[in-house]
DNA sequence: ATAGTTATCGTCATGTTGACAATAAAGCTT
DNA sequence: AAGCTTTATTGTCAACATGACGATAACTAT
């Protein structure tokens, strides 16, 4: 029998963003560096604390726009989980929810010298430890990189890594860096462009780079996410699985 | 620029929990009957506060076996996702963490006058509005219905709704109710046993039963899930597929 | 023009799936 | 005990999907 009126008690709530690009073939990740302690000086997730009346995904949008210097995310943003309140932060027990941010790669504001400076770091660099993220924010990076990798498996989601138009190429370029695979572009274009309701083709081509011109295609209509959704937007069967 | 030190806004958190079953050939869903306002009379999940130095999978179980009366809990508890602060609750902004509990069916203690009673009931029932939940509590279920449908696609969660050895047509039963569909029996026992790393064989038979005994089966040790995790473990191609 | 580069189409052997026949091994009925 | 009913399990086969890789096409650079 729970007992009647215990004042429940109360936690700060932050929102967490993991923006993942894909840059020259790397997959990359939005850092800021902390200017206050702790973790003084150590590159963290951005993020801030959810105010009064706000919802996560709101709060979450917020305050990657506010560090990042941009007006409209590009991109598709869903929630990843929450971690702790326990023994998180050294100061006391904050609750955090993590959010997943896919998209194209968007120049970062370099902010003025008084606030946090935020800026696109290799995921590869945290992965072989040259950068150690403060707090428990190589654990939800990790986390998110999981949930990456298998949404490409089964979601039109690669495409949010990709600008409005792009070529099957593109889009294999993110499939490559995510996964840290190589793909056979043959194999690649007849799943990518045979799988009904994923891919519309826009009639245009690329021009001026090497090579031959490529097709230029966009998402399918029915296959655009939901921004906050935690989308299950089916491609079955998987639009293709990692080798290895 | 962030202010400097406005106090963070602290809110209450709960934790809610989806405890689903399979029952009859029907999935069940945990449900108490609220016994103060709001939504007093109201079925809901079973949840309640997060207390300081818990973390919410700790909060979730405790919660839960103070709600059923269970020791350990059986099946597989995990994370679903977070819902709110706002107005979630008409008396103010409330976090909630909702989790996802498959398990087999276990009896739950029918609770004294004063204590709020616990029961399973037909998922069925909510989804064609016989019954209605309070707070969000029914979106909670629907996502929990999509997580659970998608999760028995590529992981051995099928096999937490069973006992610890079950038959094949018993699994079946699982997938059936979960995705509401029909399977054929000689597919399903070719692919289920057919799947490297999923099952292993005990040796051991039913008996007593209608028509011919049913060799017994348990979770290969490298399918068996991390209480927890976000069990990505994957069955690489998907087990199957619902029908429709 | 020739070479280099990337895109796209095709082929083929192999593996997986869905539909469904056939057989096996029990309990139940008479 | 013989036959019927029920459920489990093994096979078969055609349709389809996948991975490996050959062959062309259509550009840019020299």
């Amino acid at each position: 029998m729970p007992a009647s009126h215990p004042a429940p008690e109360r936690f700060p709530v932050t929102v967490d963003v993991v923006a993942l690009t894909v840059r020259e073939a790397q997959l990359n990740v939005l850092l800021i560096t902390r200017l206050i302690e702790p973790f003084k000086g150590k590159p963290a997730l951005p993020g801030g604390f959810v105010l009064a009346g706000e919802d996560l995904l709101e709060a979450a949008g917020r305050e990657l726009a506010e560090e990042t210097g941009v007006e409209h995310l590009p991109g598709h943003l869903e929630q990843l989980g929450s971690y702790g309140p326990k023994g998180r932060d050294p100061r006391g027990d904050v609750l955090t929810v993590a959010h997943l941010l896919m998209a194209p790669d968007f120049p970062v504001l370099s902010a003025g010298s008084d606030a946090e400076h935020a800026a696109w770091y290799p995921v590869r660099d945290i992965l072989e430890g040259k950068l150690e993220l403060a707090f428990d924010h190589a654990r939800i990076l990790d986390d998110a990189l999981e949930r990456a990798k298998s949404k490409l498996e089964y979601s039109p989601l690669g495409a949010a890594f990709c600008d409005e138009e792009f070529t099957i190429a593109q889009l294999r370029a993110v499939y490559e860096a995510v996964w840290g695979t190589r793909l056979d572009p043959r194999n690649f274009h007849r799943k990518a462009t045979g799988t009904p309701g994923f891919l519309e083709d826009t009639g245009r081509m690329t021009a001026g780079d090497a090579g031959r011109p490529a097709a230029l295609f966009r998402l399918a209509p029915e296959a655009r996410p939901t921004p906050g959704q935690p989308t299950r937007a089916v491609l079955n069967p998987p639009l293709m699985r990692p080798r290895d």
